[in-house]
DNA sequence: AATGAATGAGGGTTCATTCAT
DNA sequence: AATGAATGAACCCTCATTCAT
């Protein structure tokens, strides 16, 4: 027998990423508290007993789905950016706006509410999160800014603060669509994926520097 | 004997306010549904049946937190927005950001986290939410704008988009100071009372029509 | 001043009775477990402290509902038929009936209903309920039948086997009142009240002698 | 391996009616109020949880305390009466003192204190029970007087007025039995079981048609 | 004497976790 | 590997009873 893998092979395998798929779903729609186990296992087409062959416990299962979506995006998101050859503005323009016009629809989104509305029960997510997630996102938007600075492109700005200034919005549309964005109230005044849009170009209004020679010369973002 | 309040009155006056107060603590801290409400009531200094004495079911508490802090924030800064004389962009600086700062150390930014956390799961508080605390405070940002704009002193930007460029940072920040913020973790890169001043100035960059008579003849925000 | 009672010393005097006469009612009603002490109370128009200051507990409520009624009614029966003169048919179809008719609409029927409901809970119920009211009760049926029998009006029945005959229907009617008969069920097929006449007839039928001289010469009930 | 049930699944099975007969002879004993979920599991040698796994709450266990009882009787008495042969009376002497014989020593007598004793705080064991049981048993009864009446065996009385008369004291021995009767008292002046042959045996005087060929001719129970 | 605010033990119910099959 | 019956700790809520006023 060639060492194919059988199919009953390829669904044990495929198992965890079954159940941590459902977990997410459910974790997101009504809380990790409120999720039952059995109805997680239900959602993967498998037992109660089952889910626990794989993981540990409940708590496991919710590191694992968070484990599962981080890094991955940021690593993705970098290359990206890496491999970017045009302007800074252009950079901001066409990946950062299409990357998180991507994300609000993904399962990130949902990931960003997870760790919201979880975070303080369980601290070493937050050390993950934080060490994985924010900070190298936040290094990753800080050094593109910093390109356009350097290349006079921005002006002067106090790079920290426009990096939340860009990132918190998109973060807040991704966590809304999860809460009061998923009960059925009358939506937002704006349309979240043309506020992406929007929100990068009203910002870099306020960043590149005015055209001539004179530019860039005092930063008045301290 | 003069009508004075007897001691038993006035601790029975105080209570609700004892208890919401303990509530918000927690609910905010633990959330919802990890929050025994013998430990709210032990947190007001009274027992278990005490808090059934002022309030119906755990959620009955809930909506009382809620209720207790909607409202009265976002008339309070509908007052101070009206009485201002000054320039849209000095309001902007000025109320706006204090208003900000104020809330991002008081207890409605614990209520946002507490929307975030729990309104998946209680209908009515989304409905309250949003005709009670999102639309008016939509509204009355956006008013804020337009003053600015009709005055001459603004592009003419899409209002709700820069509404929403402006605000959502802010209610990140209060979301974050009560999840990540408050898990003992490397803080952020930026200080969250000094980036609300830099957030707002780095926007009105975007915002402020230039100096010059020929301003604010095209609305670049679509 | 004469020493007549106040309004506030007979308020005060008739207390007991009132808390005891809603008592009756919401145990009746209600069962004793299901029925709040608050709500004992409020119907009859005092605080839930003040009942503790006339019965010192639930139960020595329900005991005082009981003794409250119990005697009361055997005596009265007992007087009733001592002072009758006429023939043990008559007593029977007289104030027998007449008895069980008013006990029907009265505050007994409930008593034993709740005797019925709680009495395996409170052993000295049983012993008083035993006591005071079934044997005098069977003592005095039966006393009325021996009469009839001496007489040569009755035959030679045995007769604790009648009094239960004539009398458990009647204690079943009074039960079935306070329980199904409170449903809004279909009512019975018979008419409780005359239920009563017709099977104290019916019952005669059977206990009679039959005429002539030969009579009541051999016991057919063993 | 042949289809044989595993332990587990034979255990499973008999659950239900382990659970009832615990409940049923707690609920007779301390009433519904007063019997713990825990003691009912206890008894049946599981633990609490485990009730919950086949009745959704203890309201759900009384029904089905009571539907596990209801109907079954009746229809086994309804098939019997249907089944003899003999006179009215041998019927009323036989089947029916047997029934009852057998009654009051099984567990439908606890049914009917639990009856009895909760019918008023659950509004459709009321309409349960008058539908299935008491309706039908009257029918039931009255049918087999009807059948002596027809055939001139017994006298034209008031048929569901007999009916009562015959039915009624079965039923308060059965509730007593569980109520006075089981408090340790001095026992009734009658044994139970003798008493339900002597009770049918003096309504037949009562009923039957004196000899001759002239009988049957009044109905003296209107 | 009367009140009613406060207490806290008690019990129904849920659900993460275990383990025999 | 997979199941699902069984467990029991945990938690919300009720209400008889107390006691300061």
């Amino acid at each position: 027998m060639p060492p194919t893998t059988s199919p009953r092979q390829r669904r044990k395998d495929a198992r965890p990423a079954e159940l941590i798929a459902a977990a997410l779903a459910l974790f997101v729609e009504k809380g990790f508290a409120a999720t039952r186990i059995e109805e997680v296992a239900r959602r993967a087409g498998v037992s109660k007993g089952t889910l626990y062959l794989y993981f540990g416990s409940k708590e496991d299962l919710l590191k694992a789905v968070i484990r599962e979506h981080v890094s991955r995006e940021i690593v993705a998101g970098a290359e990206q950016l890496a491999r970017y050859q045009g302007s800074a503005a252009d950079l901001l323009q066409q990946v950062f706006t299409a990357w998180w016009l991507k994300t609000l629809d993904g399962p990130v989104a949902g990931v960003f509410k997870i760790i919201v509305t979880e975070v303080r029960h369980f601290p070493d997510i937050a050390e993950l999160w934080t060490r994985e997630v924010r900070q190298p996102a936040t290094q990753l938007v800080g050094s593109l800014l910093q390109r356009g600075i350097d290349a006079g492109e921005f002006r002067r700005v106090d790079v920290p603060t426009a990096v939340h200034s860009l990132v918190l919005p998109m973060v807040m549309l991704c966590v809304h669509k999860h809460t009061l964005g998923a009960c059925s109230q009358p939506p937002l005044e704006v349309d979240p994926r043309r506020f992406i849009e929007d929100h990068v170009r009203l910002l870099l209004h306020g960043i590149v520097a005015p055209a001539g020679p004179a530019a860039a010369t005092r930063n008045d973002t301290p």
